[in-house]
DNA sequence: AATAAAATGTAGCCTAGGTTACAAATTAAA
DNA sequence: TTTAATTTGTAACCTAGGCTACATTTTATT
């Protein structure tokens, strides 16, 4: 009959601590993960409409590579969130809160990439990593990017 | 009337190219949500049987920060996945697959954190970035982090 | 102006990952 | 050995983010 390793001294406390930290840092990254798509999506409209002079629901799926339905529940919730602004059939603005998180997006997701590439990865590979990796650079380690970046 | 600006010449085809690389990259994105948690499992079952001896879900509900009806959901996927071996009311293990995981991530995670510091970023900014950053590290990008350690 | 094509919206279904509330099994203590 | 506490499991619900299929509205063409 298997019995279960004894964790605990006769009489003492339980040994497994949580960690704390760790616990709120995969907690963070969990509730990270929402802003990640708000970011995404805002960054596209930002770049669509300097780019084309309007984002539009199709090019929008066409550019995140998902189906138009997905964009228009998306957009639901980053209209709730109060980056975008949309009416029925109609192009898709940003809101001053939506434009200034597109454009630190922008701005970050440069760094990361610039600074991928100086240590020697290949752009395409950087391009792709940066996709993954910027939204979970802080403001710190965004810092300390810039700073090597500038002692090049 | 507001009426959509045009986007294609007369008789020409769209303006708008999906970039059908950066689609690319975000879809990885997402299909790599899954396999992020598989990571986050096996390295947490393989720390706490080298520390405690077992793992358990308890106690991995407190070493995630999550409940323990999540862990046992989450497990039963692992499970299909092949990477850990469950039994109702006993002790997680790793398959080899798991274990073979588990080592990777390990070390990689290991890197991540020794790049960040090495770069000037305080610890435990360094740990908490590189939980989320560790996930989009292709393996070019760990060598060149390593190539970089190694240059000290 | 009528018709065809494209874009947008809506309904309904799926998985992943989170929750609370409650039931059953196992372990620890009296 | 009972009893109490802890652990594990299950049911049912929520949001986010995918999807297909179909209806409606706009835009483009004839």
């Amino acid at each position: 009959m298997p019995r279960r390793i004894k964790k605990t001294a006769p009489g003492r406390k339980p040994v497994v601590r949580p960690s704390s930290q760790q616990v709120e840092n995969l907690r963070r990254l969990r509730r990270d993960r929402a802003v990640e798509t708000a970011q995404d999506y805002v960054e596209a409209i930002a770049d669509l409409t300097a780019t084309v002079g309007e984002a539009r629901v199709v090019d929008l799926a066409r550019r995140l590579g998902v189906t138009h339905v997905t964009v228009n529940r998306t957009l639901a919730r980053l209209q709730r969130a109060g980056y975008v602004n949309t009416k029925p059939y109609r192009a898709i603005f940003l809101t001053p809160a939506g434009s200034t998180l597109a454009d630190e997006c922008r701005q970050r997701h440069q760094t990361v990439v610039s600074f991928l590439r100086s240590l020697g990865v290949a752009d395409s590979i950087a391009e792709m990593d940066a996709e993954g990796i910027e939204h979970h650079v802080s403001p710190e380690t965004l810092a300390a990017f810039e700073r090597r970046l500038g002692k090049q």
